[in-house]
DNA sequence: TATTGTTATACTCTATAACTATA
DNA sequence: TATAGTTATAGAGTATAACAATA
C-alpha cells in the first residue's frame, strides 16, 4: 500500500518536529521581542500577511490565508489598529467590507521582524550548498501546495474509504 | 547581510503555511477520527512519540520531546491512562519518575492513526520522482536539525546583539 | 435572502506557581 | 537540598453562535 512507502519514512517526524519547533519554540517570541514589540504571535502573522499581499485585503481574506476562523482575525486586527500598525477602512466597492493596510509604523516593524527571523534562517543553514538551500525552498513549497490540494480532496472523507462515525 | 541571501527567499513564508496547515488545518482532526477516538491532539502526540521510541519513557522525558511543560504532559498522559491506551508504573530505579508504556489497545490505535497520515501524505505525493521525495525528506530533517541547533546558540540573544531585556 | 464583519461566549492548548514524594 | 511528578490556576489561541449592516 502507498502508506508503506519507503520514502516517505522520516516524513511525518520531520514535520512534526517543525511544527512543534515553531508553534512551541521560542522562535517567533524572540524574533518579536528583537523587532522591539510585546505583540501576540497572530497579530504578527497578520502583519507578514499584509506585508507580503503587498495590497489591502479584507478582514475574511486574512482569515482564510491564517485559515482560522473570521472572528479571530476581528479580534487581531482590532488590536493592531489599536497600536496604530494597521488602518481599517470600508471598501468603496463594498460598505460590508473593511479593507486592511500597513501603516508606516507597521511597515517598519514587519520589515525589523522579518529581517530577524530570515537571519535566523540564514545563519542556520549557513554551511548548506546553494544547491541544496534551492532544492529544500522548491521541495517544501511543492509538498505544501501538494498537500493542500490533496487534503481538499478528502474532505468529508476518511482517506481510506471507511464513514468517520 | 545573510537575511538577503536569494536562496532563502519563499523559506518562511513556505514553512508559515505549513504551520498553519499542521496546527490549524483538519489533518490530524481527521486522522484521529479515522482512526476511531475522539481524542485531542496533544494526547495523540504522546501516543506517536510512544509508538516511535520504542520503549518505555519517563513523563518529563515525554514533555520535553513534545517541548511543553511538564505539567502538560502529566495530564495528557492521566487522560490516556483512563482511557486504557497507556500504563503508568513507576520505576524500579528511582521511585520518583514513572515510566509510561503503550497498552496493546494504544499500540493498535497508534498504529491505525498513522498509516491513516501517512497514507495521506503517500497519496498527496504520489506525482513526485523518488529522488525528489528522499531529497525532500532528507532536506527537511536536516533543516530540522540546524535549525533546533542554531536557535539554541542565540538562547538569550536577541539576534542582533542585543539583550532581550 | 446571502454575505461581511462583529460581539459574546466557550473550549483547547499550554504555562507558571505551589506542593508532594523521593533522592 | 535537588529532582520527578502532580495539582491548581491562569493565559493565549481559536471556534461557534447570534447578531448587525449591507448587498
Amino acid at each position: 500500500m502507498a502508506y508503506d512507502d519507503e520514502g516517505l519514512r522520516g516524513l511525518l517526524p520531520a514535520m512534526t518536529r517543525l511544527s512543534s519547533a515553531l508553534s512551541r519554540g521560542q522562535l517567533f517570541e524572540r524574533a518579536t521581542a528583537a523587532a522591539g514589540t510585546t505583540l501576540e504571535r497572530p497579530a504578527v502573522t497578520i502583519l507578514v500577511i499584509l506585508d507580503a499581499a503587498d495590497r489591502p485585503l479584507r478582514v475574511g481574506e486574512i482569515a482564510r490565508r491564517m485559515q482560522v476562523a473570521g472572528p479571530h482575525a476581528t479580534r487581531q486586527v482590532h488590536g493592531l489598529e489599536q497600536r496604530g500598525l494597521v488602518e481599517r477602512v470600508a471598501d468603496p466597492d463594498d460598505q460590508r467590507a473593511r479593507l486592511i493596510t500597513l501603516t508606516a509604523a507597521g511597515e517598519k516593524l514587519t520589515g525589523r521582524y522579518l529581517r530577524v527571523i530570515n537571519g535566523w534562517f540564514a545563519d542556520a543553514l549557513a554551511g548548506w550548498s546553494d544547491a541544496d538551500r534551492r532544492d529544500l525552498v522548491l521541495l517544501l513549497g511543492r509538498m505544501v501546495d501538494d498537500l493542500s490540494a490533496h487534503l481538499e480532496t478528502v474532505t468529508g472523507d476518511t482517506g481510506d474509504g471507511h464513514p468517520v462515525d
